[in-house]
DNA sequence: AATTGGCACTCGGAAGCGCGGAGTGCTAGA
DNA sequence: TCTAGCACTCCGCGCTTCCGAGTGCCAATT
């Protein structure tokens, strides 16, 4: 059905339209790629593709332009990933080099992404489900006021004020406490929490247990709380170049939510894998016109989150891939050093 | 000069074309508001005020649109703040009770501030400058790595990861350190700590100091560098309904900037007493078509920060006032309360 | 002296018109 | 199966026209 030279015509269509951003013709595609066939030839074979509905046209007698269906078959088919050239590779490498924490390498690559692709970038903060504790802190703050810092190995931290009411805490009850908590969670891996304290009350001193209920119960609130993910958005000035003037209010509103942007990126994947949604593949409704290219990041094959940009459906899908691949692993070196 | 009628006519204006976005002419002003003159009496007044700079035609023969300057008279001479109804208060109040901690205050308070004035909402975290040490924590995570944790009594909490490169820290270094801090900054304001560390290492004995250095020097790096405040954005897709279409990027553009952000609101006043910056009275470049309101809040008459909102230069002036001053205030007993 | 009615004038924006050109589909021939 | 030719469509552009809201000015009125 879709023989060789068909597919090459709507790859040609693709590169055009995304490059010009206006309806190609028969004519002059036939003479900017050269097919070796007439335009009447291409006329053909784009009468067939529109059937098929890979491309669609405006209005009669104007050129075509893909429709979502011609971008998934152009993206699954008939595209490379761009690589980076070395001096983007250098820029990446100097830019992202000088963060110190956490924090800075995430708006850093928030900020890189968008600039790279000229579209908006979303970074989603290293999952706390992947990362293993690395320690944990009780602070005792009034006679019932104890603030829990959980600290873990991808430099993350989650801080909560537990409050016991009328409670009183005693300090050596919280030095007791923390110790026993670092001794058994110390090294493990956050979904193993749970798991590890249930019994964890009924162990203690009858006196202690209050406050190790209280305290636990906000220590798992924490995990399951806020394992719904922190992301960082970056380049919306982007958004007013074009593509999007009618929709833009939409794609705005959509990226002020959290879970929205968050179920965006999709499901972790491993590394390096890139997932590409076109157009109404998004979930989301005021997202129908709009593009997202994910991919996971980590260190090793452990994906701990996603990284991604947000475009209109005409967009560079090969660099921005590339972008995106490229940003994806550099920061998962990044983060297995520090 | 400007008599009371010239004036009449100028609030009219405003009024008028803010609430229509058309340039207002002589006739529908004379209908609409009941001046009790005839159109061409208002048409000299018109002249006069064109002359003074308040107002301009966007071309000859067109109605009046007020200028930056006219709206600077409106507001300082000819608007009252405008109260919110009833039922807005009972909204604020709802929605900024249900929130817990300092991060869910401030996001709530956001949201809601663009949702009442239907524009950008801008709110900075309480400043730590003007808060005081509730307790500062030294956690060990390794022979050599300590991790700070500076918490205020705003329900701030700063923390650093302090690495000591090579030099080893005894765990007893770490908790003597912990308690002469405690006892030395508890309580204090935050202003004072450096002077009131400033001779700490001498006092203590020899083989702590090490450790006291670093620790410190990361404590102040901290103070300083952080009360470069955070700022949390809100309701951007308002920017969307129309106004900004042209400058749309340019304030897209300066709303990713943190320290355009902080600069916009400004010096913290007093609470309670609203700011009023109109076009090209923002510093920003980008930002002369644009207008922001803003107000210091905190609790008793100290400002801990400010929160404001931005939109453009024709801006329902009255009601975005009342909307920031009230939002300023319950924020205020917010805090205060917890 | 201030206000008013009248009047001629201006100019932007909408509506209508014509036209060129890019693009199409179709058919007949290589 | 491809190509050349041809008739047809319709968008976009520029041109004109026209309407009306709005203005400035002046003379008359209070």
């Amino acid at each position: 059905m879709l023989d060789e030279r068909k597919l090459a015509v709507l790859r040609a269509i693709v590169e055009d339209y995304v490059s010009t951003n206006e309806p190609v013709g028969s004519k002059a595609l036939a003479d900017r790629h050269n097919l070796g066939v007439s335009p009447a030839t291409v006329r053909n074979d784009m009468a067939m593709l529109e059937d098929e509905g890979y491309i669609a046209q405006p209005h009669t007698s104007a050129g075509r332009v893909p429709t979502d269906k011609g971008y998934r078959l152009f993206v699954d088919r008939l595209s490379t990933v761009k690589p980076l050239s070395p001096a983007e590779r250098r820029a990446i490498e100097t830019f992202l080099g000088g963060a110190v924490d956490l924090d800075e390498i995430v708006l850093r690559t928030v900020r890189l992404l968008a600039q790279l692709t000229r579209q908006v970038a979303v970074v989603q903060y290293p999952m706390l489900t992947r990362s293993y504790v690395q320690h944990i802190e009780l602070v005792p703050l009034g006679p019932s006021r104890v603030m829990m810092v959980l600290i873990t190995n991808t430099g993350r931290v989650e801080q909560r004020v537990v409050d016991g009411d009328a409670q009183d805490f005693t300090e050596t009850a919280v030095a007791d406490l923390r110790s026993v908590l670092n001794a058994r969670l110390a090294g493990k891996w956050l979904t193993e929490v749970p798991d590890l304290v249930a019994d964890l009350p009924e162990q203690l001193p009858a006196p202690d247990r209050p406050l190790a209920a209280t305290v636990l119960s906000v220590l798992l609130e924490s995990l399951v709380e806020k394992h719904e993910e922190r992301v960082v958005l970056g380049g919306t000035a982007n958004l007013a170049a074009g593509d999007f003037s009618a929709s833009l209010r939409e794609v705005l509103e959509a990226l002020e939510e959290n879970v929205v942007l968050i179920r965006l990126l999709g499901e972790a994947s491993d590394p390096s894998i890139l997932t590409v949604r076109i157009g109404a593949e998004n979930l989301h409704q005021g997202l129908h016109t709009a593009s997202v290219v994910s991919a996971g990041y980590g260190v090793g094959d452990q994906a701990l989150a996603k990284l991604g940009v947000l475009g209109p459906t005409r967009m560079d899908y090969p660099g921005t891939m590339g972008a995106v691949r490229a940003v994806a692993r550099y920061v998962g070196q990044i983060l297995a050093g520090s």
